[in-house]
DNA sequence: GTATGTGAAGTTATTCACAGCG
DNA sequence: CGCTGTGAATAACTTCACATAC
């Protein structure tokens, strides 16, 4: 990814938003300044990565003293675009899209989800949560209406690449898709894959090959 | 990571997971045969990066052929553990966790829920989907019957950090963090965190810092 | 004294390019 | 010939270490 011409490394970006739930924990406990020191032994990263990361897109430090844990809140959520707020849709009336829909965590930071979608007539027409489940023709107008421009994708398998050609084609910008298979999409239409399975892979690997 | 004494990137283990996704996908076609560049062009990674991602762990393919799907689906499967079958628990009967209970994906990839705990009495006893919801203080009766070492955590954060220590604890292996904080563990647990709200942050800085 | 910001050094991961084998 | 496997080259990322500022 690039930020004003510099490369940002998606590692930075994932740690980025680490560290903003870090600072939201130390706001919440009215800590005011924190040091790259405090901020890394939270993560499994050195001081000198928080430092780095951070001045890739600016300098938010006092020397001598640390960071302001207010000030740094800001500067990250407008880095990471969370300053203002996201309204998002969810595809899918599943188990797995209605505990989204239903999920605090969007909301806290900013993410709002307007409405739901489904091809099955007989989930749509209901609401979860206060939200709205749609057919998938009511689509485009939604997210003109709503300004929406990212849509959380929790379909099975076999619809998941037929619904993110809707999305991409209803002008969704980023994608996060939930089924364990990569999609196709044009290069303006960010992906961003959530593979639980793979996750838990990922821990059957380590655990099994771990030598203590 | 390490494996038979070769260091392993996180990256290509999570990239082992995203080639077994596609090689079941090209062996519910009947394909016999695959070459890396044909592995590659569905993720976007380079033919070089497949064919080192997989001779980290052998040597698998035939020159001049390719790799034999059904020989290397086994292969990967061997390497990442789940040629044997998991049992694994699910900490937490919210929303999130009952969809993670009746996913389907887990069973299919070689992963059982045994078991879901709970520390609210009005939500044990009963069962999702033919999962018994048990209070926690089986933990360790299950975790023995069953031999279960890998456990997915959905509970609400401020309960993440307790409920991880009793985890480990009771000996879990490995934990599936689906809380938005970091979660302290001693060495040998090994921890896997998916930051739902992390991906849709990442989303937003791209989305938002995207130039044609 | 303390902690940032950052060139320079070091490390890790990816890609190139081709020898070697079927 | 086609495609793997792999040293060598390159690129990307992280860490060191210290000048700089408070």
């Amino acid at each position: 990814m690039e930020f004003l011409n510099v490369n940002v490394p998606d590692s930075s970006v994932r740690r980025l938003s680490a560290y903003l739930r870090k600072l939201e924990h130390l706001a919440a406990e009215s800590v005011e300044h924190v040091s790259s020191t405090q901020l890394a032994e939270y993560m499994n990263v050195g001081a000198a990565q928080v430092r780095r990361d951070l001045t890739l897109f600016g300098q938010f430090g006092r020397r001598g003293v640390g960071y302001d844990v207010a000030d740094l809140i800001q500067q990250l959520r407008r880095i990471l675009g969370t300053h203002v707020p996201w309204n998002i849709i969810v595809i899918g009336a599943g188990e797995l899209s209605r505990a989204l829909i239903r999920y605090r965590g969007f909301a806290e930071r900013g993410f709002r989800v307007v409405a739901a979608f489904d091809i099955d007539p007989r989930k749509t027409g209901k609401n979860v949560g206060g939200v709205p489940i749609l057919p998938m023709d009511q689509l485009p107008q939604v997210i003109e209406q709503h300004a929406v421009r990212l849509a959380v994708l929790a379909v099975p398998e076999a619809a998941a690449q037929q619904a993110a050609d809707r999305l991409a084609e209803a002008g969704i910008e980023g994608i996060l898709n939930f089924a364990s298979m990569k999609l196709e999409a044009p290069p303006k239409t960010f992906i961003n894959q959530v593979d639980i399975t793979a996750h838990l892979e990922q821990l059957s690997f380590e655990v099994s090959n771990y030598r203590p």
